[in-house]
Formats: C-alpha cells, structure tokens, sequence
DNA sequence: ACTTGACCTTGCCAGCATGGCAAGGTTGAT
DNA sequence: ATCAACCTTGCCATGCTGGCAAGGTCAAGT
C-alpha cells in the first residue's frame, strides 16, 4: 500500500511517517519503480506500534528504544519495564510540577475579586513573588 | 545596568532579554553610544513580572496580555482573573490527560513480570493498542 | 488518447522557547 | 598594551508537527 493508506490505517500522517524515516526511527520502505514508499503489513504493525507509544506520551527517542526492544528476540522484559517506569515518573513529576502551579494561581485567583475595580491581587503577585 | 546584571537580578538569561524584545513583548531598551543595552529599575521590575508569570506556566503570549493588564491603570481585575482561569482550566485539563497515560503505563508496568524473559506485556499492548 | 483529480515526491518555512556557537566590538583593570 | 569579561548580531539546533509549493504518477472517465 502507499504512505497515504499507510497513514489512515495506523492514524499517523504521512509527514510525520515521512519524517520518522528521516531521522531513522523507520528504516527506509521500500520504494515503486516511480518512487513511491510502499508498505506491507509488517510495516503497518510498527507504525500501529510508533502511534501507540506515542500516544503514551513516549518521546520519539524513547519510541525508539522500544521499537529496539520490541524487535528484539532476546531483549528482558525488565528492561521494557525500566524504560516505562522511569516514563511513569517523568509524568509523576510533570503533574506534580503542574498541580502545584495550579495550586498558586488558584490561590491567587481565590483572593482576587474580580470585578471592575482595577486593584488585583494576582498581578500584585506576579510583581513581587511573595504573599500570594 | 546592563544585560548581564539584569539578567542576574531578574532570574532570567540574556538571550531570553533580548528575545522577548525582538518579539516585541518588551519595548526597545535604552542604548548607551556602543550600542549596549541599558536597564533601570523599572526594566528589572517589568523582567522580574515576566520571569514571575513564566514560572506560573503562563506563554509568552499570556505574559503579553497580562503585561499590558499590569500597565493598563484602567484595567478591570475581572480581566486577569479571567485569564488566570483559563490558564487554570490548561493546567486541569493537562494534569487529566498525563494522570491518564501515567494510570495506563502503570497498569502495564504492574502486568509485566520483569525479568530476563522476554515475554513482556507493555510491548504487547504496544503491538495491539488493546487489552492493557 | 486526453483530461481530470487524487495521490505521491521533495523541499522549505512556521511555530514554541531556549541554548549554543561564532565573529566581532567595548569596557575596565592591570 | 594587553587581557578578561562583557556586549553585539546572526545563524543553527532542539522536538514534533503542519502548511505550502512545484512537480511527477496513477487510475478513472470521456
């Protein structure tokens, strides 16, 4: 099949294909004698898994370790493992790091009356850091 | 001062200084004869508000609008409150989504037996995008 | 055979926000 | 005079994706 069957079957676009080929996540397809990619099912199957991992929010270049491992007879499975463990706590911390701003700004926004008046609490803040 | 120390004061990096002044988020700094740019304290006070609300996670483009809140005498606190909620609302609707991808990646994890065998559950899900 | 439209190709530019490096000018102290 | 520390501008890189352009290819309808 070509790039653009390729693409509405494993919900990726065809740049971003394209671009995964690129830098090397893909290895090259194969190609028609006019030059067009082509794709089997084989290819189909790892695109499926990119778009799956990266909806996981695995970067590109964690993307890759897992393709690594996936194609991998003799790769441990603690080593997939690890991989997605320390993933979970990237994630830990980035909701960590959100909730606690979420928390300031709601404390902020808790104390402004928010009304015509132009005196503002949350900008007060935003000026001097302190006492929220 | 001069970008250095301003940069050191305000917290900020002297590339980020003159970046937001080529975007047009600050105004053109004051020059000396050779060209260096030179800050007063209203300069520092104005880059401490913005290095403040980027730590709150505010975009550039925020920072803008609340900077032109923060200068307009005229301004309805309604506004900012506004705005602060909307970035609130961000901050929620992110925090759901990673909380989500960490929900799922954990129940793989606690499905994968990590050991040297290669049989490993999260790539499996991987592979079919379904059963986790 | 010819046109049309849908598809494919490559390549370049855009964004976010920041860092890095280079080549050159300025300042201030030794 | 020299040297270090600073400043200037400019370009490139990141990660990931979208957009647009100019051109080639394919399949179907006329």
């Amino acid at each position: 099949m070509n790039i653009g069957q390729a693409a509405r079957l494993s919900g990726l676009s065809a740049k971003m294909i394209r671009y995964y080929e690129s830098i090397g996540l893909l290895k090259a397809a194969h190609r028609t004698d006019s030059g067009y990619r082509v794709y089997g099912d084989d290819d189909l199957h790892t695109l499926a898994f990119i778009k799956r991992s990266r909806d996981l929010g695995f970067s590109l270049e964690e993307v890759g370790k897992l393709l690594t491992l996936w194609q991998d007879r003799q790769r441990a499975s603690a080593d997939v493992k690890a991989l997605a463990r320390q993933h979970i706590d990237e994630l830990n911390q980035k909701i960590r790091e959100l909730g606690q701003l979420r928390d300031t700004l709601q404390d902020l926004v808790e104390h402004c009356h928010g009304d015509h008046r132009p005196d503002c609490p949350i900008l007060k803040n935003l000026e001097s850091g302190c006492c929220p």
